[in-house]
DNA sequence: ATTTTTGCTGCAAACGTTTGCGAAATTGTT
DNA sequence: AACAATTTCGCAAACGTTTGCAGCAAAAAT
């Protein structure tokens, strides 16, 4: 019924506690017909080694933390289940909590995170978050800390980002290739750095490439939003709409169809997106893929670095591509 | 840099161990003032308690695990957010593990999974689970073990399900009050139990309530496979179309608006839905909700039951509901 | 002034491992 | 046969907690 210790094989075979850890590990001082005998009542008894002891003692708890506003998320999803594979296959294991976007539940998760010894950390914080004081002093202890997506604006962060500014660019400039004149872009919460670097990166390259070309913005922080607002933008007839996320195109999408209208001849849409949202819909909506899978590895080769003794800032960021679809 | 340790205060404080951590845990034995000069300085010396040191003294880990086949779906997503609440709020914390369909590392989770000293654990078993043993095993050692969705046809277990086949029931009484005479279904995988189930129950009620209708079965085990199907489908001119599940619904969709058919007025729609996808749409797709959010609920609660010391199997269903759209 | 009560604190064992060091048993070398 | 070298193993401390028990001082009761 309880668990089978060290000890208690100990026992059974007249050996010394010691002598049954070596053997279990394949230590060369042990004989191989001691190892043998210790191997098979271990499994016969179904012993498991007790990583709290184990971590205790080598303070080595082969733990990732990752913290993320929510996992009911496209984006983040692809990212988690990234790591959690490369973690898995390399050992760890990963202690997942959601922050809800609430920042003192962000500082109530890390707490756990600290009290369990992580080993390293995967961080997107919440928009709200302004105090990054006690993220850093985990790196202070020595636990990297990496953080991904949402990322504060501070040189002593290891960051990993998808390319925020960029892929807005190549939105724009396929939208002018494609000629659209009249574009509508619906960007999320205004007060997100990225929000601000994808929405000036667009009128930059839209302007700067297509004097012509009209602009229309407006924001939307979620898909109900994005369909209202989208409802509203309609009236003045665009013949593009550029969507900054997932969840904007989906509201977009949503009051495209209630108004009636088809892609791509009534009007052009284009988003950035982690990849599946666009494969929604017949046509497929042309974007520009910003990875969560991809930047999972990023994060987690980063990771990998910093624990390798690697003091060196990294601020990475995941190239984008182009993924046609027929909505241009 | 290091960690500070109750040893480590209780040196600073001239103090021993043992009041140390009583005072701490606001112990009655201690004075007042004892406890204020202890709180301020682990406060200062940003003091966390060491888990694992705990969880080997008193051996509850406040730690659950979590198996699942993948992360990245919308029915286990919903599933797994709600869990992970619920155990955050009461002070545990959750270990999810991918188990990727694959048999193999199913075992190799459970193994980590005893590694850590769970106190519970939460799996969906992959479809080509057949030996349940190292789950039952887990449960001799008192360690509560809840299976949902997809369960093991085993009475030793406690299960937490959706309601497979009255939820097709549902939709079928839907399709039948709404006169459709020429049906589609599109079910999933043919060797799940779950699909079988469903179709049975959906083949019966249309057959009892409605002699007169006609019923056209196919099976898709993917997305694209329904998108597929269900153009083969058109053909026949149904005036309605049945989808299992999310991942059929939305290969359905793209077919429909790739044909250029519009919904309701061509044809009716109704799916079996854990919620956001019927909601891509409009108008928004009928559909019968299996809510992974409820059965985590349900699955948490059962959970607790066990660990409050109930030794009664459950074999728990939530209920269904039919949440109205505009497609049919 | 002695005893009893009450309030505060410390001792030490235990949880299950790992690991440096030393000791015993075996083998090999003269 | 005596010694050295080698193989094989055990002792004990340490990791950071919790907790039953005992100790000791001061205050209260006799």
């Amino acid at each position: 019924m309880n668990n089978t210790t060290l000890k208690k094989i100990s026992e059974i075979l007249g050996l010394s506690i010691s002598t049954i850890s070596r053997a279990l590990k394949d230590h060369p001082d042990i004989s191989a017909k001691t190892k043998q005998r210790v191997v098979e009542l271990a499994t016969t008894l179904d012993y498991e080694p007790n990583a709290n002891a184990i971590n205790l003692r080598t303070s080595n708890s082969k733990l990732f933390g990752l913290i993320v506003p929510s996992i009911s998320n496209w984006f983040y999803n692809a990212f988690i289940a990234s790591v959690e594979e490369d973690s898995r296959r390399n050992g760890y294991s990963l202690m997942i909590l959601q922050s809800g976007d609430d920042p003192s539940i962000e500082i109530n998760n890390l707490k756990l995170c600290r009290q369990n010894r992580i080993t390293g950390l995967f961080v997107c914080i919440s928009p709200e978050t302004t105090n990054i004081e006690p993220f850093l002093k985990l790196k202070e202890m020595d636990i990297p800390v990496i953080f991904f997506d949402k990322v504060p604006d501070d040189a002593r962060c290891n960051k990993v980002c998808v390319a925020d500014a960029l892929s807005a660019t190549m939105a724009a400039n396929e939208l002018i290739s494609k000629k659209k004149k009249k574009i509508a872009g619906l960007f999320g919460n205004p007060h997100l750095l990225i929000t601000q670097k994808r929405l000036e990166a667009f009128r930059k390259t839209i302007h700067e490439k297509s004097g012509a070309a009209q602009l229309i913005i407006d924001y939307a922080p979620s898909t109900e939003d994005a369909e209202s607002k989208t409802i509203e933008l309609l009236k003045e007839k665009p013949d593009a709409i550029f969507c900054m996320s997932d969840e904007i195109l989906i509201g977009v999408m949503k009051a495209i169809q209630r108004k009636g209208l088809s892609i791509p001849k009534d009007l052009g849409v284009i988003t950035i997106s982690n990849g599946a949202a666009p494969k929604l819909y017949f046509p497929e909506i042309t974007y520009v893929e910003t990875s969560g899978h991809k930047l999972g590895k990023m994060a987690y080769s980063s990771m990998m670095a910093c624990l390798g003794g690697s003091t060196f800032i990294q601020d990475l960021t995941i190239e984008s591509i182009l993924v046609e679809g027929g909505s241009l």
